[in-house]
RNA sequence: GUGGCCGUAGCUCAGCUAGGUUAGAGCGCCAGGUUGUGGCCCUGGAGGUCGGGGGUUCAAGUCCCCUCGGUCACCCCA
């Protein structure tokens, strides 16, 4: 009897190795698509100083803040200093604020590690997680086309993955707020409060957010004229310029223009039409975005929710320096996308780390097994040894699981011919091969 | 943080509504059939104090109470 049930926390994901295969090849993915677009690596300490991480969220990201604290510190009582990341932007602008003057701007950076959110662990809601971000950040101002270049890496790498067709969503804040001035909504926090329910449109249905429209004191036309421009999903480019030309007087002329260029640019980065839409209902829960905002389905999955998010804001790092640094940034929740994939059953092909195994069935054999796998890791093929004899049916079988391809054979007859018999388990064929033609045999394959 | 639902082998579940012989199935795992050949098939095996505690009863996986755990929804979010 087992003293301690060995289980992990709820929340958390934990892989077997043939899975642990696959995830990293998606984290790869991700990372050489980001570097291909000109973003610096930077990694972040998991554990930051509690008065830098605390600084400009509100009570509700507080209350999702792990602690760290050693013991010593318990026991004599003292409150926690420290407390992991939740996310990787605020680390981003604890980094620019405190290297300023080491970078150069604009300074495009790609991060990807994991984060902490202590909140009730729910399908596709995790407590530790992936996140892959990019974001680029410049001084004082920051060119609106850096807003068009964030979703057109995105749409590379998400391309990169194979997952299957996905649509990046584009809105701006301004524009939402402007069509609620119009509508006759003012002031904070009633234009926040009704944002956060548009943005629930497609999740909800138009009823319910009819509903809490009026809850929240429209009255009945405007409401419903608010609806009806907030349920714009364009399916081509000419089409939302059109209907951001339409917009771009009055209160929405701001995120109307901002936006249009936004698309100009997008299409001159070669990014194809299905791609992105302007969908006016995206507003993004956190507050400190301020303009375009961007949020992204899988197309023929859309109960799976938001894969990559991101939007642009004012002000990054106005916590920590008198510097203004204006920044936008999208991030993929890796975790999320991997698990979801999973559970629809649309994980990328089996990946294995092996390439072959050297199988041993006497002891004499160790030898010259040995010398077969030094000369197939000097040709960078990946390859694992059995130390012990074993039976060679239950050799293939473990192999055939761990998903590796190949199983080179070597008895007797092939130790005195050198030569080895190569299996391929993929198709359940066989081959013998001298020594001298194996490395090319292999790569053949 | 608020509110629903569910806890029976590693996994998915049956048995509970009418308490009653040694608690079952499928899948998975291990061994053998095949002493140098995986997947398919056949045979056998291991694995469960029915989440835990208390109560009712001659008798509790089954009924009642408490507790712990899981899960879903809300809030919020990748």
């Amino acid at each position: 009897m087992s003293p301690i049930t060995p289980r992990t926390m709820p929340g958390v994901l934990e892989l077997l190795p043939r899975e642990q295969e696959i995830h990293d090849a998606m984290r790869d993915t991700i990372r050489r698509g980001y570097a291909r677009f000109g973003f610096l690596p930077v990694e972040t300490p998991t554990i930051e100083r509690t008065d830098v991480l605390l600084t400009k969220t509100g009570g509700e990201t507080e209350r999702q803040v792990y602690f760290v604290q050693s013991a010593g510190q318990l026991e004599q009582g003292g409150q926690p200093e420290l407390a992991l990341a939740f996310d990787l932007t605020v680390p981003l602008a604890r980094y620019v604020a405190e290297h300023e003057h080491d970078l150069n701007f604009p300074f495009r950076r790609y991060q990807i590690q994991r984060v902490y959110r202590g909140e009730r662990a729910q399908r596709g809601r995790w407590r530790e997680f992936y996140q892959c971000d990019i974001d680029i950040i410049d001084r004082d101002e920051l060119s609106v086309r850096h807003d068009a270049e964030i979703p057109a890496t995105i749409a590379s790498v998400l391309d990169a993955l194979d997952i299957g067709d996905f649509t990046i969503r584009i809105n701006d804040r301004r524009l939402m707020r402007g069509l609620l001035e119009e509508a006759g909504v003012t002031g904070e926090p009633a234009q926040t409060d009704l944002i956060r329910e548009i943005d629930k449109l497609d999740k909800i249905g138009p009823e319910k957010v009819r509903d809490a429209l009026l809850a929240g004191g429209m009255a009945s036309g405007a409401a419903d004229t608010l609806l009806q421009q907030t349920s714009t999903r364009t399916t081509s480019a000419e089409e939302a310029l059109a209907t951001l030309s339409d917009l771009g007087s009055g209160p929405t002329a701001a995120g109307a223009d901002s936006l249009s260029e936004v698309l100009r640019v997008l299409a001159d980065l070669g990014v194809p039409e299905m791609r992105y839409s302007l969908d006016l209902s995206i507003a993004r829960g956190l507050d400190y975005y301020t303009g375009t905002v961007y949020e992204t389905t899988l197309d023929d999955h859309p109960e799976l929710g938001s894969i990559c998010a991101g939007g642009r804001y004012d002000d990054l790092a106005g916590q920590y320096t008198k510097t203004h640094l204006p920044g936008v940034g999208m991030s993929i929740g890796l975790t999320r996308l991997f698990f979801q994939l999973r559970e629809a059953g649309l994980l990328p092909a089996n990946i294995s780390a092996i390439d072959a195994v050297v199988t041993l069935m006497d002891e004499d054999g160790l030898g010259y097994a040995l010398e077969v796998a030094s000369l197939l890791r000097e040709a960078g093929i990946r390859v694992e040894t059995r130390m012990e004899p074993d039976k060679l049916g239950r050799q293939l079988r473990n192999a055939d699981r761990a998903g590796i391809r190949f199983a080179l054979i070597d008895g007797g007859a092939e130790r005195s011919a050198r030569t080895t018999t190569v299996r391929d388990l993929d198709e359940g064929t066989q081959e013998t091969v001298p020594l001298d033609h194996l490395v090319q045999h292999l790569k053949h394959r």
